[in-house]
RNA sequence: GUGGAUGUAGCUCAGUUGGUUAGAGCACUGGUUUGUGGUGCCGGGGGUCGUCGGUUCGAGCCCGAUCUUCCACCCCA
């Protein structure tokens, strides 16, 4: 949990209503709720659901709550590196797997509360760090069974200059939302909606040869730089996509496909440079991985130029993605080799040095723990697939030899533990 | 946040135009030589039909509310 001043504010209007606000406790809640009963905007009758106006809300979630879940790793790792300054070396990498929350419906592949596997280096401006990063997608991916899948990238210094271009600079994010909604609602309505965000018929005229933009990476990047000619902040963007495509390419990929995307607009408001999504071409699933470049992060918290860049796995996701193409193993089959059956007491008693016998020589042994009847203990043998059952009454008490079933072909033979072991190993 | 569905045994689901003791498969359990699994056969337990209220002589089936889960949009991991 973390303090919700900490969260608010750092990922846009959408973000903040997705944050799960955590209310206070004890007497500070009761003291607050006192002293909002004072407040003349909250009379009685606004506390019905349909009478509830925006700002009364507001001024409930400010005054009852005081913490509010992790969204991200990001923003509580920035806030970390600016308490612990002092402490930490340089640039600083640092990996984490944690839960994060969001307060929204869950769907198909969206999940309240899920798994982000993050990755960051802070304190460097380098653009051999975001090299690093595609290559960590390529290889954790590829090992997970992963055959083809796209690291798109972007740069908001790309999409800042695109706003400049067209001379609506403050617009920057409502025309990258609504671009990056080309490839799913199509051309005329992404242009319905930019007028509807306010962009003028001379403003969507300017705007339009960007929809056109197709190619490999290098001919969108050229398309881009003759578009953003204008745009010192956007051909600035374009180098550093440059660099890192030119980089990643003398190093190749195994199994990623790097793709230039300008329509890629992640909705997080601190980015500053490069932009990443991963999506996999072989199931239906949202992005599975984001990140990006954020260059004052920090400074919000009160550590001014610590330039960091980070991605995020999104493990549940790359789960489900996983499960659905059966790239799980059939079985990690490191399961029980011989079962010890419990015939009562004094039998469990006299088999158990035998069991850690069997277990110090490497055989993954257990006894089953109730004197439980025998056709269930041997069907637990049978459910788990254990290859052996040993069988320990009376009679092996005498003789001293084990009674051991084969259970793959019902064989049985009475041995001694070393004969067993032996047989075994 | 907007819209649409769902909710019946542990699990997956049937349940006819509202009508007597609500069913199946799987799972569990007992028996089939009382020290033996996998297939078979015979038997058994288990459900206040999400919750509350309403309509009706009578509701799992109709109506309302509420909760849950799911799906799409929005947004994103």
């Amino acid at each position: 949990m973390e303090n919700r001043e900490t969260l608010t504010g750092k990922y846009g209007d959408e973000g903040d209503s997705l944050i799960f606000n955590v209310m206070q406790r004890g007497d500070k809640l009761v003291n607050e709720v006192i002293a909002l009963k004072n407040l003349d905007e909250l009379t009685s009758s606004e506390l019905t659901v349909k009478n509830f106006n925006p700002s009364v809300k507001n001024k409930i979630v400010n005054n009852f709550t005081d913490g509010a879940l992790r969204y991200d790793l990001t923003v509580p790792f920035a806030r970390y590196v600016v308490q612990h300054q002092n402490e930490i070396s340089f640039p600083f990498k640092r990996y984490q797997i944690q839960p994060v929350w969001r307060a929204d419906r869950p769907q198909k592949g969206r999940y309240r509360e899920f798994y982000q596997c993050d990755a960051d280096i802070i304190g460097s401006d380098s653009l051999l760090n975001e090299v690093e990063l595609v290559k960590l997608f390529d290889e954790v991916l590829t090992n997970l069974g992963m055959k083809d899948f796209s690291i798109k990238l972007n740069n908001r210094k790309i999409l800042s200059g695109i706003a400049e271009v067209i001379g609506r600079p403050e617009m920057i994010i409502p025309i990258t939302v609504a671009i990056d909604k080309l490839e799913k609602i199509g051309l005329e309505k992404v242009n319905e909606e930019l007028t509807q965000r306010g962009l003028s018929d001379n403003e969507l005229r300017k705007i339009q040869p960007l929809f056109q933009i197709e190619g490999s990476n290098a001919e969108k990047l050229a398309q881009l730089s003759s578009f953003l000619k204008e745009s010192e902040i956007g051909l600035k963007g374009i180098e550093e996509t440059q660099f890192i495509l030119n980089t990643v390419a003398d190093l190749g990929l195994r199994k990623a496909k790097l793709e230039v995307d300008v329509t890629l607009a992640r909705g997080l408001d601190y980015y500053t440079g490069a932009i990443f999504e991963v999506v996999t071409n072989e199931a239906n699933m949202g992005s599975i991985c984001g990140g990006g470049r954020y260059a004052d992060l920090t400074g919000i918290f009160g550590l001014k130029d610590m330039s960091g860049v980070g991605i995020s796995f999104g493990a549940d996701r790359i789960y489900d993605v996983m499960e659905e193409l059966n790239l799980f193993p059939e079985s990690a089959n490191t399961a029980t080799q011989v079962l010890f059956i419990n015939f009562g007491d004094k039998e469990a008693a006299f088999a158990l040095p035998l069991v850690y016998q069997l277990r110090e020589a490497g055989i993954r042994t257990e006894l089953y723990p109730d004197a439980a009847k025998m056709k269930k203990q041997m069907k637990f043998a049978n459910d788990k697939q254990i290859p052996f059952t040993v069988m320990i009454g009376e009679e092996e008490m005498i003789s001293g030899k084990l009674s051991v079933k084969n259970m793959e072909n019902g064989e049985q033979s009475t041995i001694t533990v070393e004969e067993l072991i032996k047989s075994i190993n």
